[in-house]
DNA sequence: CACAATTCAATTGCGCACAACTCAATAGTA
DNA sequence: TACTATTGAGTTGTGCGCAATTGAATTGTG
């Protein structure tokens, strides 16, 4: 083995290391600051879009948090379960499945608006370093997705 | 709800979100390019510890890369199964478990070797980009570990 | 209109992450 | 030396992420 691929071994290795740890440290300080809400973070998201757009299709919906049907179905049936969204067929496209939130899951909304000053106040983080780890984190992920999409073709 | 909140929230959200879809892609890339090999990302990393290493106990191991036994005992399972890593009791202490490559895991070293620059060349990522991310993940998440351990207290 | 191709959601199966728990081995202490 | 506390792995259960498949609804094309 060469002293490059040593090295490059070594770095590649760090960096998505380094994101996996920093998503998971992320995700812990979350899961704190959701328990009163009885949400994991992915559902927290999945509501965040549901109280912005108020009623998404399941489609869309995956298409704004990147996540694909085998991922969301079950989500979704859990916050249902939960009494937080209601889903339907769509009557002008059967095959799609309107999902929005209930006044229980819009209730939530006042509660939810408290987690974010509490996840920035232990992370200690200010607007300038979010805004640019932000920058970063976003032209790696289109470098990335770019990367792969096409690989597959 | 105050602008502040909503203003908080909206940047908070999305950095967390941003860690997580780079995450994700840069997995896709690594899914990708450790196929051949039969491993996924986890247990790259887990060979990648033992080949530096040589020999590790499981609670060593976890140390590194940061899982507990509940996620390494099934992993080290498949990787035993899949003939790359032999487990036995420490004779010094009964309680330990000792993880050692077998011959087919050192093998696989020169293999894996040719896998950090195929992602590298993918992702089209020079050194300093990596290491400004690597450095300020790296801070990121000694931040949020700072601020989780402390609050369980 | 009929038929093939596509789209959308759901399901199944696998692996990872994490919490909670069990059990055996060891360490510490009265 | 007994007894308790702690440590290290493993197991169970839940939820997420992804690949692959299914089945129904829709679209398009002859």
């Amino acid at each position: 083995m060469t002293v490059d691929a040593e090295n490059l071994l070594r770095l590649e290795h760090q960096v998505c290391f380094a994101l996996n740890n920093a998503t998971r440290a992320f995700g812990a300080i979350y899961r704190d600051a959701l328990r009163d809400l009885n949400l994991t973070y992915p559902q927290y998201l999945a509501m965040m879009a549901l109280w912005e757009h108020g009623e998404l299709t399941v489609k869309r919906l995956g298409e704004l948090l990147r996540l694909d049907s085998g991922t969301l179905s079950p989500l979704l049936k859990r916050l249902e379960a939960a009494g937080l969204v209601v889903r339907e067929r769509s009557p002008l496209d059967e095959r799609s499945v309107l999902v929005s939130p209930t006044s229980a899951g819009t209730a939530l909304r006042e509660r939810a608006a408290l987690v974010p000053a509490e996840v920035a106040a232990r992370a200690g983080l200010d607007a300038d370093e979010l805004r640019q780890l932000r920058g970063l984190l976003g032209r790696l992920t289109d470098r990335l997705d770019a990367a792969d999409a096409p690989g597959k073709c």
